[in-house]
DNA sequence: CGAGGCAGTCGACGCGCTTCGTCGACGCGC
DNA sequence: GCGCGTCGACGAAGCGCGTCGACTGCCTCG
């Protein structure tokens, strides 16, 4: 492992030298330049991150954090990482991996005082969430995938759960569905104030009240089995029920199954909509569903570029990204049956 | 942000005692070491990193080597990733995600050189992967999940899938079915030496002619529509086939709703044993599939900690884990038809 | 009673880099 | 021909920490 020293002897400058052409923040000849890259070349010489972390303070690592209590699969987290880490290394940066409760949050405090990382990007934001104004107290940059409950000068990238939920009540109002309902994730979820599975719930509940549509709230484990739970709840509790909306994957395949089972038939007899799922999700069922599907992996990239831009000194304040997702019609959704 | 200079001022010490109650590499007196650990507290001082791995040779950091280039929706790695950095984070560690394709392997020798990782954690090792001489020629402490064709004396935690293939056989066999099918992925990943599908093929092939039964393999990209098309295949190509191996699940649900359209019974007219499934997606079928599911979580854990115990020092050379699942009956495998 | 040993502490150096202040050399205008 | 401004390059001072050598008492042993 070379050194800039090696370099600077190999060139026959000065270390100070050699720093310059690899920052570019002082003028340097053409012909020293030349010299001195040859010489970085020949040597294999890579900067060395933490030296220049010390010394600056860019370190080119920023931070995932992400929490590490959800049960049951879920893809879009996949997704966000996968696409984070992605963009991350396109923008030149590491990145890091923060599995954390979202309790601990003086964990987050000690790390960051580690002065590894640059910046943070949250996800999985609670519309009350204590790690944001922690961020903002501890000066530690950062954007978020979601958002809080008033996200006034912070920087996002968030589905518009609210045009979702419209949109997709919209949809079912339009093939004539009087009775809907609506499928979140657990009761715990709703409580903890959790963005997607609140917004869209109140979304739905508006828009049906002005559609004149009575709504149903239920709610499941994101598991196979509490899906098929959940369909006899319905059953019993709502006969009439004729579409259901639904944030859960997992629990809407249990859901489907159950319905199979008991010759329910979708869309004929239950129209579905997914909201907020995954491309791959809504076509991991047969039929495949009628879906609300942001790209995550393009809303990680943005938080990602979002924290960059950020860090370069850039302006934040209009990095505000809510994505409305388009209605994409598969084979779930029918006229209502009369 | 107190530094070791802070600390030791305000305990009234050098800051080379500082330092060493820190690492407990001298012996320090209980009197001058309560001082210094309440110094510590009272300024809130976390060790910089970025200075420690400078000095010393310690950064803290490992990271995960995983493929970027993968398609279709993934839990497994999404579980590896998961519990790889819930471990880390147990072990005190940072873990840093790189999104490797397997071809720029130069981009790792770069980013080693920089100097900020200490270890690495393979994930997707082919059975000839030339990641792996390369990281050991540039001595970097790594281990893998999964393993080459001849990991001799390397660190790895892999799924026993010549195991795996067999006890998959020898079910359906005790059940009497007597012509197979095997649904691998693509043709590349067998042709690019993956192992997981390499290694069941293989001893799928191995076991069924042991028991002189006949075997098929198909190839089908991990996607729901793929599955249908298969399913259309294995009809035209091996009509007399009831029983089907598989390490697809993507795939697999496409083919059981292709099935159910066609009135093709699971488990009575054709059993699936999913291989290698994680137990989320061997649930999240109707019926549940009948698998061979290893804790994916339990082997990344188990890749990071003897990662860790090689950066301690430990000799590795007996780090080598091979997980036989056990086999799960669900409802997706019955007796043969007659 | 003196030599040796050991627990406990300090100072200084170096890890590889950034950055500020400085200085030499050159070209220009008057 | 002299002074001055510019460009290009240098040296040195840190960044926060690990660690080696050395020093100081004090205890032990012969």
């Amino acid at each position: 492992m070379a050194t800039m020293a090696d370099v600077a002897r190999v060139a026959g400058v000065s270390r100070s030298t050699v720093s310059y052409v690899l920052s570019g923040t002082r003028p340097i000849s053409d012909g020293t330049r030349e010299r001195i890259l040859r010489a970085m070349k020949d040597l294999n010489y890579t900067p060395n991150v933490l030296a220049q972390g010390l010394a600056g303070r860019r370190t080119g690592i920023i931070a995932l954090i992400f929490p590490l209590s959800e049960i049951g699969f879920n893809l879009t987290e996949f997704e966000y990482i996968r696409a984070a880490s992605e963009q991350a290394r396109e923008d030149g940066y590491n990145l890091l991996l923060w599995p954390f409760g979202a309790d601990d949050i003086e964990e987050v405090r000690k790390v960051v005082n580690q002065g590894l990382v640059e910046g943070v990007v949250l996800m999985e934001v609670l519309t009350t969430d204590e790690r944001v104004p922690f961020l903002i107290e501890a000066d530690i940059p950062f954007t978020m995938i979601g958002r809080t409950a008033d996200p006034r000068d912070l920087a996002y990238v968030d589905t518009d759960f609210e045009a979702s939920g419209s949109m997709a009540v919209d949809h079912v109002a339009s093939l004539g569905h009087t009775e809907i309902g609506f499928l979140a994730r657990t009761q715990a979820d709703l409580d903890a104030g959790h963005g997607p599975v609140v917004r869209t719930r109140d979304a739905v509940l508006a828009a049906a009240k002005k559609f004149g549509i009575r709504a149903h709230v239920f709610t499941a484990s994101p598991t196979f089995p509490a899906g098929w739970d959940v369909f006899e709840e319905i059953r019993r509790t709502a006969p009439g029920l004729t579409a259901l909306l639904e944030l859960n994957e997992p629990a809407t395949l249990g859901l489907m199954a159950a319905a199979a089972e008991r010759g329910v038939r979708i869309p004929q007899d239950l129209s579905i909509v997914a909201v907020n799922a995954s491309e791959g999700a809504a076509q991991m069922s047969k039929p495949a569903l009628t879906s609300l599907s942001p790209s995550h992996g393009d809303m990680a990239r943005l938080a990602v570029k979002y924290l960059v831009r950020r860090l370069r000194g850039e302006d934040y304040s209009a990095f505000q990204t809510l994505v409305v997702p388009e209605l994409i019609e598969r084979g779930s959704t029918a006229v209502a049956p009369s």
